[in-house]
DNA sequence: GGTCATCGTTGACCGAGATTCAATACGGTG
DNA sequence: CACCGTATTGAATCTCGGTCAACGATGACC
């Protein structure tokens, strides 16, 4: 906190100590309600530095968005490869509710929102959700690219997202009963998706099945 | 355009006038990328007017939000009565996606995106998502609250907005193809929700039933 | 047709906060 | 202990949201 005045790191620590602060601010504060030089002064440091690690204040977030989204990644990776099917789902979700819980409002204010449209953000956005996609596919046993399952998954994130927000701020059902949801449409989404593209093959083996007729003929809408 | 100096209007109209603007500018590009002088300039008015006729930038952002918001919900509810089950489903869904393509960015900046974690953006944005929330409800005959087919139909609406917008960005899937999984998908995301809650009483009548045992035991996650 | 009040409208001004950059000094190296 | 590379500084600048007192178009009233 009260360093001697110029405190000089190594490029790395700096680095790290400056984009944990930056979690830890943009956590519990809105992007434009954290001014540079409150972040310069929590960090102890100068406005000037923050310019030269990160080119400017928008490059900063992006990069604490980078940061956080990896560490999200990583505690979903940390889920042991013997776990397989509802399991498995369920260690996932679990980590990732752990992470919103640890992170508190970091996670809404960071992977729902922040500076919102702008387009490098979202794709920083885009691109964690597709490695999210990517483990479910995986897990799923899918391998070609299978557009109707990209977008069944693309949905289940979408809604695992909205869900989660909600659940994190106003309590309304247990951890069990969000996660006997999650778990359950995980494998209904799925389902979906195989009825309209029966040639996949992905193996939705484990208990709570709601298909007998795997592949009826899929609804088409009028027109 | 190039108006004599100082046009005079009424009061409404202004306000509409650059209630049509904002949604138009705050369509292509972000929240921050559009400055006040832009927007006064392009509106061939005054900075101060904005001011004058809403409170602020973020007012003014706001009011633009709820303007497109109340837009959408009436194209839903334009949806005549006598269409029921899934073809109700698939016409509300066509909406929708026809208010998507009309706006074209618009959509994504707008509801899903724009200033972000601000609180009262958020909550146009989910006062907007529980009036669709409601839609389906009623549609689906729920009368009292069920908190889990609200998370059940939460997640449903989250992932109908990731999917649409990724859709409309990236025109993987014929529109018919993404109908059909949306429709499918409510169906089955409501009988996830009835597995966990045996009780209520939904009709879920309509062509393409997954379900032949609708309440399985349901499954728990360990511990 | 002229005068007057109303209120829609203006534009110069202010302050907060993002960005720049030339100067500074810390820590390792010889 | 002097020196050098570079991490670090902070004052100057610029951009942009927000304020406010004055202006003038419109319509009412005589």
């Amino acid at each position: 906190m009260a360093d001697s005045p110029r405190t000089r790191l190594q490029t790395d620590e700096r680095r790290a100590q400056l984009l944990d602060l930056g979690l830890r601010l943009f956590s519990s504060r809105a992007y434009d309600e954290v001014s540079i030089d409150a972040i310069a002064e929590e960090a102890g440091v100068s406005k000037g530095l923050l310019y030269h690690y990160f080119g400017g204040k928008r490059a900063y977030y992006l990069a604490t968005i980078e940061y956080a989204a990896g560490r999200l990644l990583a505690s979903m990776d940390a889920v042991p490869d013997t776990l397989v099917g509802p399991p498995r789902a369920t260690a996932m979700l679990t980590a990732y509710l752990e992470f919103v819980e640890d992170h508190g409002a970091a996670y809404g204010t960071l992977l729902s929102g922040g500076v919102g449209s702008d387009p490098e953000v979202t794709g920083v956005l885009e691109t964690s959700r597709r490695q999210v996609a990517a483990r479910i596919m995986r897990d799923a046993g899918l391998q070609a690219p299978r557009p109707v399952f990209e977008l069944a998954v693309r949905h289940y994130i979408g809604g695992v997202e909205a869900v989660v927000l909600d659940w994190h701020a106003r309590r309304q059902l247990s951890r069990e009963q969000l996660l006997a949801f999650l778990v359950g449409q995980i494998r209904a989404t799925l389902e979906v998706a195989v009825t309209l593209d029966p040639d996949a093959s992905v193996h939705l083996e484990g208990t709570p099945s709601l298909v007998t007729r795997p592949a009826a003929e899929p609804y088409s809408p009028d027109r």
